[in-house]
RNA sequence: GCCCCGGUAGCUCAGCUGGAUAGAGCAACUGCCUUCUAAGCAGUAGGUCAUGGGUUCGAAUCCCGUCCGGGGUACCA
């Protein structure tokens, strides 16, 4: 058991045997002790005083004696104003670096057959466009939180709703019919979805032109963006593809078909990936069909010009528009249909959406209508809503080309690492291949902590004229502490010298540091566990990189493989093992990788 | 207008279910490589935790007001 538990279950029993009280969980705080002070963990005795009716320091004084006579682990005590700190004996915390070492599973909980269900739903591209940083952080946040939870004991199903059809992809497909001149992907060498993007951009410059045209003419700018010739085009497109126009749908399939290899290659670079993929093209129509079931049952209702509505006002909302006057299906609709069929298709006992915090409102809807149209598992759903990547300028806007390109972006980071290392000179003894692949690693690692590390509920900003650090805070820096490990156990190896979990019997000296890392490991199940509760990668991230300082810190100070007292060097060795495993499988959780030598 | 979120060092961020003297990194300045990887370590400097009140043994943290910024708000997604 954790030492945080028998400590807690104690001072409960201590509290009712000294002062004949009985506290509540919340009552009892247990903190690490802060490190100007003496101990290592600390407990909290303001909020018994009432109950003592003693001043503070007596108080903590007899919660003292009494845990350090009925718990081993407790050696010694000493108390600051209201503040017990407690030191616990390193032989626990030796037992908890044998087990991080030992035990593959340190820190994690496994799914059994019967855990629940958990489905992710991330990334949800459009398909008229590449990805960009902002999809980054979304496709990041949703793979790693797809890990953790894992790792907490769901099952958990990753999954993709492609926006494959709709008024902007016909904005593409126009403009290639116009514009085009038959380009593909083969005969340009471009990415597919570069491409199409492109043709998107295209599409909006004529538009606006049109409209500015129209604009001059005199009509209103309300009257101009309707009567634009490309738009009208572009609608004309959208219904001749609803009516299932052979042209139109042949086209619609090749373009899609280019975005998804351009998808592929991104994806793939970026580690993420999916268990199922639906298409809004093949669940728009299901979410039509609830609607008018939702109609024809009396909860939603339709106004005389055709449109059908939910009327939300009892639950504190606002009217919401369900199907168009001209029976065309908006965005929610579709959201209807795709969690219909993902309930058909899976036993999901919680539902996860992992988009921007712009779509708040979106979803406290979805929840609402999903309940009305009487699925029990409606309220349930939870958004995990994050924040938007601004950059100095303000918002990223896909059609004003303020945007910064997830290809680019990866593409850059491997040229900086590639640069870097190459000017350090660690990698010369790799061939050019291992080389290639480290600084892919470091470089996506760089990238991945830089957006991970940040809490996902808050904004935050990308400078593109600064390139993302690779020293101090960053994912290199926790990278390269692994490196140096393993570099310390190769050498160890050379000598015959291997990690040594029998050490019992180890009684020498503990310095302050390497009990504080030792302290620091035992931190890693709580660290998984609190990142899975509060849906936080950043958490995670925060604590590797306190790890790997702790790490450095121990490093600078002591020789591992120097050491000429055995007991010592082995234990040191077990440390450094130790920690170079959390942070392997802290990262992992995080999809960022670790390089043997960097 | 109404609703939601945020404001912590020059910059980027931790800390926020109330606890000890508010922490990191970057940038600036100073040291440390004949010893296991210097993408490292140590140090100096940098703060009215936007602001005014309240709650209490104790507030960056909870409540209310104000200012500033971002987002949403019925036929975009």
């Amino acid at each position: 058991m954790k030492i945080e538990q028998i400590i807690h279950s104690t001072v409960a029993k201590a509290l009712e045997e000294l002062y004949r009280f009985e506290a509540s969980d919340g009552q009892i705080q247990l903190q690490a002790t802060r490190k100007d002070f003496e101990g290592d963990i600390t407990l909290v005795v303001f909020p018994f005083l009432k109950h003592s009716k003693k001043r503070p320091e007596d108080t903590a004084s007899e919660i003292g004696e009494y845990l350090q006579s009925h718990i081993d682990e407790v050696l010694r005590f000493n108390v600051v104003k209201g503040f017990l700190n407690l030191e616990i004996s390193s032989r626990y915390w030796t037992g908890e670096l044998k087990e991080a070492w030992s035990n593959e599973s340190y820190g994690f909980q496994k799914a059994s057959e019967k855990a629940e269900l958990a489905m992710v739903e991330y990334s949800s591209p459009n398909t008229n466009k590449p990805l960009h940083l902002g999809h980054i952080r979304n496709n990041l946040l949703g793979f790693s939180i797809s890990e953790i939870l894992k790792v907490n004991g769901y099952q958990v199903v990753k999954t993709n709703i492609v926006n494959d059809r709709g008024i902007h992809i016909c904005k593409s497909m126009l403009a290639w019919q116009k514009w085009g001149n038959g380009k593909t992907p083969e005969n340009t060498g471009k990415k597919g979805d570069h491409l199409v993007g492109e043709l998107y951009v295209a599409f909006d410059k004529h538009y606006k032109q049109e409209i500015s045209e129209l604009e001059a003419k005199g009509l209103s700018k309300k009257e101009a963006e309707e009567q634009a010739p490309s738009i009208q085009e572009a609608r004309e497109l959208l219904r001749r593809w609803e009516a299932g126009d052979s042209e139109v749908v042949e086209l619609w399939k090749t373009m899609n078909s280019w975005v998804y290899e351009g998808f592929d290659t991104t994806y793939k670079r970026l580690g993420v990936d999916f268990d199922k993929i639906y298409y809004e093209s093949e669940t728009y129509l299901v979410g039509k069909e609830e609607v008018l079931r939702g109609l024809k049952e009396g909860i939603f209702y339709r106004k005389e010009d055709g449109s059908v509505w939910a009327d939300l006002t009892g639950d504190g909302l606002d009217n919401k528009l369900l199907l168009r006057s001209d029976g065309t299906s908006v965005y929610m609709t579709q959201d209807i249909g795709t969690a219909k069929m993902r309930f058909n298709d899976f036993s999901i006992n919680k539902m996860i959406y992992v988009v921007g915090n712009e779509q708040n409102y979106h979803f406290q809807v979805l929840a609402i209508l999903l309940d009305k149209l009487g699925y029990d598992w409606g309220k349930g759903l939870h958004h995990f809503s994050y924040g938007m990547v601004e950059l100095p300028s303000g918002k990223m806007k896909s059609r004003e080309g303020t945007v910064v390109d997830a290809d680019d972006l990866m593409e850059g980071m491997v040229q900086v690492a590639r640069e870097m290392a190459q000017e350090l000179g660690k990698l010369d003894s790799l061939t050019p291949e291992e080389a290639e692949r480290t600084y892919e690693i470091i470089a996506l690692g760089a990238l991945k902590y830089f957006i991970l590390k940040v809490d996902p509920k808050k904004n935050m900003l990308f400078n593109p004229e600064e390139s993302i650090d690779f020293n101090g805070n960053t994912g290199p820096f926790i990278q390269y502490t692994y490196a140096r490990i393993q570099s310390v156990l190769r050498k160890a190896a050379e000598r015959e010298l291997f990690v040594n979990e029998s050490i019992d019997d180890f009684s020498g000296e503990v310095s302050l540091k390497e009990k504080e890392l030792m302290k620091k490991v035992a931190l890693f199940p709580d660290a998984v566990k609190e990142a899975g509760s509060g849906y936080s990668p950043a958490i995670l991230a925060n604590y590797c990189f306190e790890l790997a300082k702790e790490f450095n810190q121990f490093y600078h100070d002591h020789s591992i493989l120097g050491e000429k007292d055995m007991q010592k060097r082995d234990f040191r060795l077990l440390l450094s093992a130790s920690v170079g495993k959390i942070i392997k499988r802290g990262l992992k959780l995080l999809g960022i990788e670790v390089p043997e030598r960097m």
